[in-house]
DNA sequence: ATTGATGAAC
């Protein structure tokens, strides 16, 4: 009798240590757990370590470090155990540890089943390796498993997304019985290689359609920089196809922060919140960068501030102190980089070149030192962007020797946009005669950029060098330089307009030009106030006085 | 148990 009870309650203990580990919460809580299965003796059973192993290596809230080192102190890991720590590894940020494990397993003569490999294809996608994905696609034929309809869908998303859309289609086409996912996976790689006349074959081929389908063509759109034509696919949506979702709505924000389509913006946010959709951090982000982009700071800082504050992350903080930036709000983008240090969060790569771009915004010479100082300090690498950067402040601020020594010092090759900065300051500065030798250096590096050819010709109107000026556009021409023309759009009560520069076909030409006139004149004459108050307030340099 | 997607700078 005692002993039937005792094994009752040791059952019962069991199970409630199961359930436990069912609604685990944290890492934190999934430890102590942890710790009363080994107490109990239970370190190799499976039933228990499965949940342990499951939990770290692909909750949102896990650790796959931690699951790695419960993985390697089992004895006898059964395949479930193999396929979730492959599985973990190839949703994190180093998929090639799922290769790794993967060749461990080989090499034990452990036999991998159908779910193995669609975790293994995974991984090779993110890696963006061909060689890798094919070795793999090449296993999968040995070992028989071509034909399962999981793992052709997963290889279809791995060719297209190593830039492979040939090898992508060919395994489309070879799969009988395509399903919903098969076509997406199809649509979403040509929708990835800016292939929209083939991405919208697809979708128009299709046998059905989901969120994913829809959101897959738009964003495509969006990638491609046609974002009207990703704006009339999504009203097409709303009119026939599924509820749109998350995804969808950060691509449709995303089109309308390209196009400086406020009014349209507004209307996307409304329909957000009336469709009761969630608004994740990821939504607020796009949400906060297309208000910045269409000049509606104060509404991107209402969607900034509605997030609490616990809940942000560096991305968000990037999104704001940015647009702050390019608006030209230097005091409050740095404050804002300061509350996001009190509030914990880490800043990285982009948000020092946020920062450097607000100093070049408000010619912070000083501060825009600092910054680059601390980036280095804080561990990260100074990319070209942020030497880019670095010289587009000095150049700005009329210190054209510095950006150019700074230029000479670094320890890489000078890009373009580093001496298409440099030549903006010797321009704007009245250097010519660098202005010159930087303009020929530019059509040297970049001779298929009209925007080099134009930049030097640009150089020699200033000097009224006509014959000059002209030559760089027949050099243009004799080298086949395509000329993209430049427009603009402007949105009027939710309608945009598109202006081509020398295009004399939009209805409202006369008042457009009139107006266009008067607002140039005012800011003239704006400028001339400007300057002559910065004569008098300003003291000259030593690179002043070493140039001029 | 499995496959298909989204945010920040330039």
């Amino acid at each position: 009798m005692l002993g039937v009870s005792l094994s009752c309650k040791i059952t019962n203990i069991y199970q409630n240590l199961l359930s436990l580990l069912d609604k685990c919460k944290s890492m934190l809580e999934l430890k102590q757990l942890h710790a009363v299965v080994i107490s109990s003796g239970l370190s190799q059973d499976n039933q228990f370590i499965s949940k342990i192993l499951y939990f770290s290596a692909l909750s949102y809230l896990g650790d796959i470090n931690y699951s790695d080192r419960v993985f390697s102190q089992l004895c006898s890991p059964t395949i479930f155990n193999w396929n979730t720590i492959i599985r973990g590894y190839s949703n994190s940020k180093i998929p090639n540890h799922s290769l790794s494990i993967f060749l461990k397993m080989l090499r034990l003569g452990v036999a991998p089943d159908h779910f193995t490999y669609p975790f293994l294809v995974k991984a090779s996608s993110r890696l963006l390796n061909k060689e890798t994905g094919v070795s793999v696609h090449a296993h999968i034929i040995r070992t028989g498993h071509e034909y399962d309809r999981f793992i052709q869908n997963s290889l279809i998303h791995m060719y297209a997304s190593c830039g492979n859309i040939v090898g992508a289609q060919k395994v489309f086409d070879s799969i009988q019985g395509k399903n919903l996912v098969s076509w997406n996976s199809m649509l979403d790689g040509y929708a990835k290689c800016e292939k929209m006349a083939m991405a919208q074959k697809v979708f128009e081929s299709m046998p059905e359609k989901d969120v994913r389908s829809w959101s897959s063509l738009i964003d495509g759109y969006v990638k491609a920089g046609e974002y009207r034509e990703a704006l009339a696919i999504f009203e097409k949506m709303r009119a026939v196809g599924p509820k749109a979702n998350e995804v969808t709505m950060v691509s449709v924000s995303c089109a309308c922060a390209h196009l400086g389509a406020l009014e349209k913006g507004r209307m996307i946010h409304k329909y957000i919140v009336d469709c009761g959709l969630p608004l994740t951090l990821v939504l607020q982000t796009s949400l906060v960068d297309m208000y910045a982009k269409c000049g509606a700071v104060e509404e991107a800082l209402l969607v900034f501030r509605g997030v609490s504050k616990s809940q942000t992350d560096v991305l968000i903080w990037n999104a704001m102190i940015g647009g702050l930036a390019t608006h030209g709000l230097v005091e409050e983008s740095l404050k804002l980089f300061r509350e996001m240090q009190i509030a914990g969060v880490e800043p990285d790569e982009v948000t020092y070149l946020c920062l450097l771009s607000a100093c070049a915004h408000g010619g912070l010479v000083k501060e825009a030192w600092h910054f680059f100082e601390i980036l280095s300090k804080r561990g990260m690498t100074p990319t070209s962007e942020h030497c880019a950067c670095m010289v587009d402040v000095l150049a700005r601020a009329g210190q054209l020797t510095t950006a150019y020594q700074f230029i000479c010092q670094m320890p890489i090759e000078p890009t373009a946009s580093m001496l298409g900065a440099l030549l903006s300051g010797c321009i704007n500065h009245k250097n010519l005669a660098l202005a010159e030798k930087i303009g020929r250096k530019l059509i040297e590096l970049e001779p298929n950029h009209d925007g080099r050819y134009i930049g030097l010709s640009n150089v020699y109107a200033v000097e009224k060098r006509w014959d000059d000026a002209r030559s760089m556009r027949e050099a243009m021409e004799r080298r086949g330089v395509k000329k993209s023309p430049g427009f603009s759009f402007v949105e009027i009560s939710g309608f945009l307009h598109r202006f081509i520069a020398h295009d004399k076909s939009h209805p409202d030409l006369e008042e457009t030009y009139f107006m266009l006139n008067f607002v140039v004149l005012q800011m003239k004459f704006n400028c001339r106030k400007d300057n002559k108050e910065r004569l008098l307030n300003d003291t000259l340099t030593e690179d002043d006085l070493h140039l001029f």
